[in-house]
DNA sequence: CTCCTAAATATTTTT
DNA sequence: TATTTAGGAG
């Protein structure tokens, strides 16, 4: 393949990002403009065109998965592997580096990486052992103190307490979370970053090894990063390193966990040499679409200013409706759903977003009464289960004895007569000798210091630990975790409970299995076991079971939703008090952030947008009549049709469970895919209009006749 | 250890 | 409202 015909599919401005000079360039790219095709043929241009060897290569995704589909994106362009190149999220990375210099970093060979429940368990113990109360002290705070400290690259002894007893203390629990981390070799998220960072600081040999290694640095979604992303990433780039970046300032939707959308801004100052595109043309949504989104970020005084257009004219008007409650609300978007797969389309080509987890319950409910198929993204993920890290917890402690997380974990599960206060003693032992909980147990079995039950069980589970790894150690992957399972009695465990939960864990662990015997490690530096269990909590997996998902109505978050696109999408729960979320109205970027996100929503839509708001909603019990959100109102009208709910309830049904709307609108047309009645024919759904005025021929199909055409004129249709 | 009741608590989430 | 969790009784 030559050169020309890797530009040849772009438009001028991203052949300007993908063919610019061999510097420092920055992509602001909006919406659907094909930033990951940007991206992606940049790389091969490097390759291809100016001869730059993978090997010089580091680029930085969000997401694992998008890791995964740009490697293969790159491979199809090129037609060749390119496994010399770095490609990953800054954590996946960070952590390859950090296993190849456990050393340099001070840490164990075997250093283990902890999710945010590990790190979460880890920070209550230390609060028990600091005889600090969790009521006083919210384990959750703390945990969100330490992490926001990490990001901007602060340890203990950073930290300023300000004469505050109250940030002293937790300077303090900071302190012994860390150093109880560095004694048992544990690291959690946030570390990895930090950790590389120091690393490389505190390395000047390895630094400029990985600067001349690494001189073209390529990373998405720039908006996203954080402060101490951001300092990695300029101590690697150095004087030589050429950074490509791209993002947009419009899709900053993290700021609440840290991310700084200023890092864009910055990267002008730090790097002044930095060359820039703006990809504004849009290839995903009508024009309408765009100009009504066009018009909510416009509200937004923090912005590089941007403006989205399109080829295209024209398209369907935004449209509004007014749902009386939740119910409604569910109810409106089964009945289109309906109406939409009639017409003979697919159920995945519908989104339906919602600010918070909770709305989607009365979703689900409505759709499972329809008979609709659904998929909920996100939720618990895979690799988060409780059985699975049950299982997990056994590996790591046959790997490491003195793993008090995994020790801690699966002491007594299943329950073998090992209850808190047995525990507890071994904790204190484990605490006052600073040896692990597995030490303190052997210790406490010697010295028989306790209670002849517990001391027999504790025994008992010891050998049980021992005999297990010497059983297994022959064995596959697959193999160890099935042989795993059954000695140590967590299948049958959970063979007992019959309920649906009990059923749906069992077949997780069987999926675990699978999982084990696909994977290939890509990490040389460990063995196979060790580089699987690493592999499960950097990546979150959630297409874990994605053949399963046939054609589904897509139910997500609108932070979820970034990054995806539907023909027709819905946006729910549009009220002052839900979106925009009254925590984050506290402090003026907040509202800022939450506008953006309306704006990662709507650019979602292709060609169907809707957005709706209840008159009435109940959310955690109590009932409010919230005001439709401000977004809205920032949409100009005559982008806008209003679906009005009329007469409510008839005076002589007294129970309507369907309540009626009509439409009302500038415009009176019927449109594609509602619902209409027929005095004769019954129930059907639009499928076609033709001709003007009073030649206007419309196509129902009826229930039961079938599709039929009819004169608007002569045909006295209902709309339902 | 298991079962029950009472209480707490619920924005967004990838790594 | 509903779901998870902590604590107490049996």
């Amino acid at each position: 393949m030559d050169i020309s015909s890797l530009l040849a599919p772009l438009n001028q401005a991203q052949r300007k990002a993908v063919a610019a000079p061999l510097g420092h360039h920055l992509v602001l790219a909006g919406a659907g403009s094909g930033k990951t095709r940007v991206l992606t043929h940049r790389i091969a241009w490097l390759i291809q065109s100016q001869g730059i060897s993978p090997s010089n290569l580091l680029a930085v995704t969000f997401t694992n998965k998008g890791a995964g589909e740009m490697k293969e994106r790159i491979e199809n362009l090129l037609a060749t592997p390119i496994n010399a190149m770095w490609v990953g999220t800054f954590h996946g990375l960070t952590h390859r580096l950090l296993r190849i210099h456990w050393q340099e970093a001070q840490l164990p060979q075997a250093f283990q990486v902890l999710d945010s429940e590990d790190q979460y368990r880890l920070i209550r113990q230390v609060l028990q052992n600091l005889n600090l109360d969790e009521d006083r002290w919210s384990p959750r705070k703390i945990q969100w103190f330490i992490n926001s400290h990490k990001d901007k690259g602060l340890r203990p002894q950073h930290i300023e307490d300000g004469d505050n007893a109250n940030t002293w203390q937790m300077i303090r629990i900071y302190h012994n979370y860390q150093d109880y981390c560095n004694r048992n070799g544990l690291v959690d998220f946030a570390e990895l970053l930090l950790r590389a960072y120091e690393l490389w600081r505190n390395h000047a040999p390895l630094l400029s090894h990985y600067q001349n290694r690494f001189t073209h640095i390529l990373i998405d979604e720039f908006q996203d990063t954080n402060a101490i992303q951001y300092a990695w990433l300029q101590l690697l780039a150095g004087d030589k390193g050429a950074l490509f970046i791209v993002g947009d300032d419009d899709q900053a939707i993290y700021g609440w966990r840290g991310a700084r959308v200023e890092n864009i801004q910055q990267l002008t100052q730090d790097f002044p040499t930095i060359g820039i595109t703006r990809l504004e043309q849009n290839y995903r949504s009508t024009q309408i679409i765009l100009a009504a989104a066009n018009a909510v970020i416009a509200h937004n005084a923090e912005r590089l200013g941007k403006n989205l257009w399109t080829q295209d004219q024209g398209g369907e008007l935004i449209q509004i409706y007014r749902a009386f409650d939740e119910r409604d609300e569910a109810r409106f978007i089964v009945e289109r759903s309906l109406a939409w797969q009639a017409q003979g389309r697919a159920r995945a080509d519908i989104a339906v977003l919602y600010r918070s987890n909770a709305q989607s319950r009365v979703l689900e409910e409505m759709l499972l009464q329809a008979r609709i198929p659904y998929r909920i993204h996100g939720g618990l993920r895979f690799f988060e289960r409780a059985e699975i890290k049950d299982t997990f917890a056994y590996l790591r402690l046959m790997i490491h004895r003195d793993n008090d997380p995994a020790f801690a974990r699966i002491v007594n599960t299943p329950p073998r007569g090992i209850g808190d206060r047995t525990l507890a003693q071994i904790r204190e032992k484990a605490q006052q000798a600073q040896i692990s909980l597995w030490q303190a147990t052997t210790q406490l079995i010697i010295t028989r210091y306790l209670p002849q039950r517990a001391m027999h069980a504790l025994y008992e589970f010891q050998q049980l630990i021992e005999n297990i790894t010497i059983a297994i150690e022959e064995f596959s992957l697959p193999q160890k975790i099935e042989l795993t399972l059954n000695r140590s009695g967590l299948l049958s465990h959970y063979q007992k409970d019959s309920s649906e939960r009990g059923q749906s864990r069992l077949e997780n662990l069987k999926e675990l299995m699978n999982a084990a015997a696909q994977f290939k490690p890509e990490e040389p530096h460990l063995n196979l076991l060790s580089a699987f269990l690493a592999h499960t909590t950097l990546e979150s997996d959630d297409n874990t079971s994605s053949e399963g998902w046939e054609d589904c109505v897509q139910l997500m978050t609108l932070h979820a939703a970034k990054g995806l696109e539907f023909p027709l999408v819905f946006i729910t729960g549009m009220e002052e008090g839900l979106f925009p979320s009254p925590k984050s109205l506290d402090e003026p970027t907040g509202l800022e952030e939450e506008r953006r996100l309306c704006y990662v929503g709507m650019t979602r839509a292709r060609n169907h947008l809707y957005l709706i708001h209840a008159d009435q909603r109940r959310l955690y019990g109590s009932n409010s009549c919230p005001k439709p959100s401000r977004f809205i109102r920032e949409i100009p009208a005559k982008l806008i049709c209003e679906l009005r709910p009329q007469t409510y309830t008839p005076i002589n049904s007294p129970i309507t469970h369907k309540p009626e709307w009509n439409l009302v609108a500038n415009n009176t047309d019927f449109q594609f895919g509602q619902r209409v009645r027929h005095h004769k024919f019954g129930e059907g759904t639009i499928l076609d209009l033709e001709g003007e005025g009073d030649a206007i021929k419309i196509q129902v199909n009826f229930n039961q006749i079938g599709p039929k055409w009819l004169s608007l004129t002569y045909a006295k249709l209902q709309i339902i």
